[in-house]
DNA sequence: CATGAATGAGTATTCATTCAT
DNA sequence: GATGAATGAATACTCATTCAT
């Protein structure tokens, strides 16, 4: 899909990447995106050439991580069934994707900050989101099960916020079912 | 309340602190926390110097700001009346908060970023709204109004996202009523 | 001239831009403009900061000295009397540009380098030089005693070189005043 | 002459620093002594680990293609004829020194910058040139074809000076040839 | 031998904060 | 009190050189 042709990393290297994207995800999120590149390329175990070499800036690395996340999400988003129940289908995906997008909210300010192209990587890969949730929300409110008036950019706003909401209520997790609660009857017709 | 006795300010000086702060918010809003201390010492035709005579540090900016934020929700908040329609009232004062924090959850990453004990400023100053939300929480679920089993952690978590999502809308107005009838139905029991 | 209007540099600042700029001469003369410019700063006694408040970009620093050492040569070129001695004159003149030179070539290389704009500031500069020369040509030619066919770009060409032979003879007086008697003969006709 | 026994390169490894030779020869005369090794490397269709196997710094690199560049000179200055007519052979051999010069100015620099001692490699390999160009200098001032009084020294600065003047009227050839003029004219006695 | 991934010292530039004017 | 010049630690990114594959 991509324009350049990429030969297969060597072992190595390979490992390498894959080390400085869990690390980079992992430092990101605990620590905000303020983090000197050079303390990822140490907790990495390399040094910055390398973190360099793979990423070749700041903000291309932010974008790797969070293209791997939207890629995680859209891959299990893809697995949801569709066709048999479509309401259940719908409220899945929306539990999906706030479990998945900790921290995200932080990124996505990056990003948007860095200007208009960087959204281009972005894009693709979230476009796979967008259509599938897209087409569960048709399905559901189709199924009389989600209020017929809500588009799908207050779905996504919502899902961000939602996020957001998460984010402050830490581990608590009988809060947060609380939470889901809430917005999955709010989203229901009346 | 403050611990430091404060001799009133010479009119001039009251003065610029008074454009300080306003553009101040201003320009964090717009532009984010990340623009330069001389930005806004410009922005508001003082100096550098000024600026650091009357907010010893940046964070301290960024925290007067939000503490006057917090002040005018407060203030709004107490002027709402609570006895006659506690429902009612509960309502217009999610309303209220959310629509007064606009921009407001860079702010708050902002400081928590810079240490806990930025807190305590705001704490001090937040605390009569907690107090206000947990009073009209309670007559509203007194009312039958409100899920009973809501706390207000999840209040104030659920404000903080509903305040993301409504920024992620701009300027949509019934993409932002849709959303309140969303939460506000979800928040109302089964 | 220029667009910005220029408020009078506060006493000490102008000192230290003054001081940046004589310091900033000698050290890319002495050593190439590659060194850092931390250490001309440190060179000019003051921080890194300094430097870069007074020119804002590395590039900026190295067009000012050209600039200067430009305005010094025009200034000086002015006050060659043109009436009565055309063909004295001029080679005065080439002598005048040749010695105030020492050193430049690099410096033009460098800016060269960075980009066409870069040219602007020295453009407008050298513009006096290059009319001046244009006029003592003229002169010189129209009393005989340069070769008629020579234009101002090889005039200008003769002068960098001959900047450049002086460099490699280094401080030999009369081996220099071999090579001026070598360039002037032969810049007069047959 | 060199301390080391050179072993006779396998036909692939020589034909590898025959590239590299070229290829930075051309890269270093077009983007100047800045660019990258690795930039060189690829363009000669190696690895960066192969240039450096064959040139152990790039500094080396650049004495290499300098020394390459004087061999060609000092080669074709020993074809000139010595004896029939030594005025018309010390001409000719200016011309061909500045001609075969285009852009050595730079590499010069760069090597002088690199300290003292990178020099040697390259005095050995000039040394020809210089005996060469002091016996055609000296016939020709027998013959009384140009000025007695200059040495070697001034001769080799004007060689460098007048490969400067060149470097800066580009192509235009007749105005090559009016400084050629110039210089051979004034080379000549009175 | 060739390769190109890894290394890390080095560099220009920014920005919160201080202090002489 | 106000000003803005000075400060220098911090940070993203480059590139010559080494070495595992």
């Amino acid at each position: 899909m991509s324009g350049a042709q990429e030969r297969p990393l060597r072992a190595d290297a390979a490992r390498n990447r894959a080390r400085l994207l869990d690390v980079a995800t992992q430092v990101f999120a605990t620590r905000g995106v303020g983090v000197p590149t050079e303390e990822i390329a140490r907790a990495a175990g390399v040094g910055v050439g390398t973190l360099f070499r793979h990423f070749p800036t700041k903000e291309a690395l932010l974008e790797a991580v969070m293209v791997r996340r939207l890629e995680t999400i859209a891959a299990r988003a893809a697995q949801l069934p569709a066709e048999s129940a479509p309401a259940e289908t719908f409220f899945d995906c929306f539990r999906l994707v706030v479990e998945q997008s900790a921290g995200k909210s932080e990124f996505a300010q990056a990003l948007a900050a860095a200007g208009v192209d960087a959204h281009a990587a972005l894009q693709e890969s979230s476009a796979a989101i967008r259509a599938r949730l897209a087409e569960l929300l048709a399905g559901a409110q189709r199924a009389g099960a989600v209020r017929p008036e809500l588009g799908l950019p207050e779905l996504i706003a919502l899902l961000v916020g939602t996020t957001t909401t998460m984010e402050h209520l830490g581990n608590d997790v009988s809060a947060r079912e609380r939470i889901f609660a809430v917005v999955f009857d709010g989203l229901r017709p009346r």
